[in-house]
DNA sequence: CTGATGATGTTCT
DNA sequence: GAACATCATCAGA
């Protein structure tokens, strides 16, 4: 299976953002490789965006937004969870949040990478519990800030496998999630996920 | 099952 | 000092 290329990340935001549904995400550590399918993602917009980080310009936190397509942009919310962003478009600032991912693919080691990095017990973490938030799968794909500004295209430690599009009637659009400070943005239609996947963090 | 609440630290005002 | 692209836990139905 083919890794994604920079002209694939280059494209407009929600092209890419609804592209990447159903793709593969691969992330290679030294215990093992783990790969999920991508299930849910959201769109933000750049400067116009009173959703997006970049709303008040450049700054120190956001500054891989006006670099290449393709890097990733992490960033710790509420201080304790990391979320994973891919830059999109060759100018613009704008990038695409994975929201949720189904597991394939070693997962007892996300058990432990998750187990480690939660408060939760063995016994009530189910492979549902895995993946299904921006939050949780970054814990089980020990995603950190180490990855910050790294380049999906070139890594070996993190990339994109390509598959065949989704149909149009097998994607769901939805208002974003938690940013209910964004006025009008607030509402429009930038969250796309799978219909009926177990794994969607919520419907 | 639902809804409310606290944890926690970086960034921006 | 306030705000914040979340999650686990607890109380109540």
């Amino acid at each position: 299976m083919t890794k994604l290329g920079r002209s694939f990340y280059c494209q407009k935001t929600n092209v890419v953002a609804q592209a990447l549904l159903g793709k593969i995400l691969v992330r290679k550590t030294e215990k093992g490789t783990l790969k999920g399918r991508i299930v849910e993602v959201e769109s933000y917009l750049g400067k116009k965006d009173q959703a997006a980080h970049v709303r008040s310009g450049r700054t120190k936190r956001t500054q891989v937004l006006f670099q290449k397509a393709g890097l990733v942009y992490l960033y710790l919310c509420y201080g304790l969870y990391w979320q994973f962003n891919i830059k999109t478009t060759k100018e613009k600032p704008e990038c695409v949040l994975i929201r949720a991912i189904e597991p394939l693919q070693g997962i007892k080691l996300m058990k432990k990478n998750r187990l480690r990095e939660s408060t939760l017990t063995a016994d009530s973490l189910s492979k549902h519990n895995l993946t299904n938030g921006p939050g949780k799968w970054c814990q089980s794909f020990k995603i950190n800030k180490d990855l910050y500004g790294c380049d999906l295209v070139n890594s070996d430690k993190i990339w994109i496998e390509d598959q065949p599009s989704l149909l149009d009637s097998e994607i769901q659009k939805a208002s974003r999630v938690g940013i209910d400070y964004a006025g009008d943005w607030a509402s429009k239609k930038l969250r796309f996920y799978i219909k009926s996947n177990n794994f969607v963090s919520t419907a």
